[in-house]
Parts: structure tokens; C-alpha cells; sequence
DNA sequence: AGTGAAACCCTACCAGC
DNA sequence: GCTGGTAGGGTTTCACT
């Protein structure tokens, strides 16, 4: 259904809750001039629409002994295979994000891996495991990420 | 206890609120073991400590009129010049997330616009904003996105 | 660091409009 | 769809270990 006029209370709260996920349908309240009935009503449609994906907490990769990222992009070696690469890398729990692409390459994948070492067994398990040749791009840093676009 | 248990603790912790970021401290006390009081403690630690860097809700932009992202790899025109990409980039709400990179080109973009015309668009407002030469890869699909890799 | 108790606040549900 | 009310549950602090 292409039904989806979002209004801009709606937008308002999602606005919000993308910046802070945790925010209290209280203080969502305050914030809409709504009550906090109404928000907690509009906040459980829009999960159930499938407008809010989700919640998560972000965190600090680098604290965490993953410093190292980099975006992998992939091509099949042999084209007249059909492509379910994402399937077959699914299990590999390095690889971040997976995104179809337009180009070149047929995917692009970001990865987080300790050290260089990492990078290189996690190379060869993606290319064995997909039948991909790869081309790699390290991240030397991240000035932002995933900002809201709400 | 142990240096190496309490790690780990923690370690679950920021994985369960990588998956949840509203879970309750009630719950995520029964999943580690812990009393309510105790993981209240911990995830203070966590924040204040920057390992976790705060909470989103993850919205579906194309439910939300923004069904096209992109790629966009910058490379300065003139090299001579300092490269302040990011910051001059940074008042841009389309681009979702910046990396400085290693390669041909200096940094990644990744961008969210309703249609061709306002990728047009936004691509001329970040090469006369940055004064940077553009190379673009449109994203077809998003098989998973910002996994947990904790 | 962890526990349990208590005060307070929030959530989730219910009528009623 | 919004409001106000309420019961139950969650959050936060505190004294103690």
C-alpha cells in the first residue's frame, strides 16, 4: 500500500526518537504538545506499520577492540551463476552492512575486524564463500555516521 | 569476579542493547544474571565512558519518501588545498554518514534524496560546497544494514 | 561491584468524548 | 484520535555488604 502520508507529528516523533530512542513517551509528550496517551498511541502504529525498523544503542567499535573498517565491494566470478551473495554471507558476523548496488561491482559490504590480520581471513572466508572477487577500501576515520535523514 | 567475567557482562549487555535499545534494565538483569540495581550501574559506566554513544530508533526511509540512497565518493579538484570536506559538508541533512578514506578518493558519502532529480541536485551542492570532483553508485536494495558486530 | 527496599516516574490500558 | 485516570511495572537512589 502506498498509503503513507506521513504528517508532521508523526515526522516530529520520529525525528526525536531517532536522535534518542530511549526518550520517555513523556517527554515525547512535552515535545509534540500531545498527551502522553496520544504519543504512546502514535509511537506503537508507527512500529506496527513498520515506520520504526527498531531500537538499538550505538557503540563505540574502537573501545571495543574493532578499530579497524572497511568497505568490501564484490563481483561474482562467475556471472552466469545467479547472485544470492547476501544469503551466503550472512553468517559471517564481521560484515555490517550488505547493500545491492548499481555498478561495477554487484555489492557492497562494510566489515569491522581487530587488525589487518583479520582483514586478510576475512577476505578469503568472503571470497570463497560468495565466489567473489573483492575490492577492498579501508576506513581511516569516521568524521559521521548514520545521521538521522528524517 | 574476575576481570574477565565482568568484560564479558558488559559485553552482553552492549550486545542485547545493540539489538534493543529499549530493553528494560528489569529484563536485561534476567538475561545477564544480575540484579536490576547492578546493570543500572553498568550501563551508567557505559555511557559515561562512551562505549555506548547513545540510542536510535531505526526508521524505514522509504516508507518515508526517501527511497533512493547512494554512494558518493568525493576527491578534491584541487589538491593543494587543506580538505575540510567534512565540515563544510556537514550543514548538508541528506548526507547520512561521512567516512575519510583510504584509496583513490578521499571520502565516502552516504546519501538519502526522494528522487534522480534531488540526487542531481544535492550532487551540485556538495562539488561547489567542497569544491570536490564526484563519483556516484546508486544502491538498489539493502539487504541488512548496521548489524550488531559486537 | 553487587543486593534489596522504597519513592518516584512511566507505561499500558480503559472509558469517555 | 485525543484526554484524563489508574494499576502495575520500571527506574533511580540509598544504605549496606
Amino acid at each position: 500500500m502506498t498509503q503513507s502520508e506521513v504528517e508532521s507529528t508523526d515526522r516530529r516523533i520520529l525525528e526525536l526518537l531517532a536522535a534518542d530512542g530511549r526518550m520517555s513517551f513523556t517527554d515525547l509528550g512535552k515535545a509534540t504538545g500531545l498527551s502522553t496517551s496520544a504519543v504512546h498511541q502514535r509511537v506503537k502504529r508507527l512500529e506496527s506499520r513498520g515506520m520504526i525498523r527498531g531500537y538499538g544503542a550505538t557503540i563505540d567499535h574502537e573501545q571495543l577492540g574493532l578499530p579497524l573498517a572497511a568497505f568490501i565491494s564484490i563481483r561474482p566470478i562467475d556471472p552466469s551463476q545467479p547472485d544470492d551473495s547476501p544469503e551466503r554471507l550472512q553468517g559471517i558476523r564481521e560484515i555490517e552492512s550488505c547493500w545491492s548496488v548499481a555498478g561495477e561491482e554487484s555489492y557492497i559490504l562494510k566489515i569491522r575486524v581487530p587488525t589487518p590480520a583479520d582483514l586478510e581471513d576475512l577476505l578469503a572466508r568472503i571470497r570463497s564463500a560468495a565466489n567473489v572477487a573483492t575490492r577492498t577500501t579501508i576506513v581511516l576515520s569516521t568524521p559521521y555516521e548514520n545521521r538521522s535523514v528524517v
